[in-house]
DNA sequence: ACGATGATGAAC
DNA sequence: TTCATCATCGTA
């Protein structure tokens, strides 16, 4: 199970590791497990798509909390984001899981494993039933493509533009 | 191409 | 307290 070393480094070294990386929900003593085929980094105040750009906010907060831990919201009224926090402790970042293989987009991920609120600020493990493994699948790096994030125009010509979407080639 | 739908943060 | 904005998706 990947613990809080695994998410102690950049969220740009985290969010390209984790492809390939399995995520695992337990519900109703069921246990489902998905191929994580595409995920996003947001990398510090300085990074004007990350959402910590506005510094500590009530919101904003957990991104400054230690790694490994959840941070969910809600986006449009109608779609929850699952983030994982990275790096260290006071350095605000996060990975966002886009998308699992065969299930695309952030927003059918969450609603698919029904993952809410609930979890938020919660620790990656068996006790919060949503937990990340590495179930040693290599990943040849030829087969991730770096493109640049979904849906953070606003974020400027430079921000906005930065590789940092990482997806395996079908 | 667009509307649903609610939390957030900044302005007033 | 109001207002614009938003790390999306399903329908058209």
């Amino acid at each position: 199970m990947l613990g809080s070393k695994f998410f102690e480094r950049s969220s740009i070294v985290v969010a390209k590791d984790l492809i390939g990386k399995f995520l695992i929900r337990e519900q109703g003593g069921e246990v489902e497990s998905f191929m994580i085929t595409e995920t996003e980094a947001y990398d510090g105040e300085k990074d004007l798509a990350c959402h910590a750009s506005k510094g500590r906010t009530k919101r904003t907060e957990i991104l400054y909390a230690k790694p490994g831990i959840f941070y969910i919201y809600l986006i449009y009224g109608m779609y929850h984001m699952l983030n994982i926090v990275t790096d260290k402790k006071d350095y605000p970042s996060a990975v966002l899981i886009r998308g699992v293989k065969s299930i695309s987009g952030p927003g059918r991920v969450t609603k698919k494993l029904k993952i809410d609120r609930m979890l938020h600020g919660k620790e990656a493990g068996k006790k919060s039933s949503l937990w990340l493994e590495d179930r040693g699948i290599m990943v040849n790096q030829k087969d991730i493509l770096k493109t640049a994030r979904i849906g953070v125009d606003y974020a400027g010509p430079i921000w906005s533009k930065k590789l940092y979407r990482f997806l395996l080639k079908k």
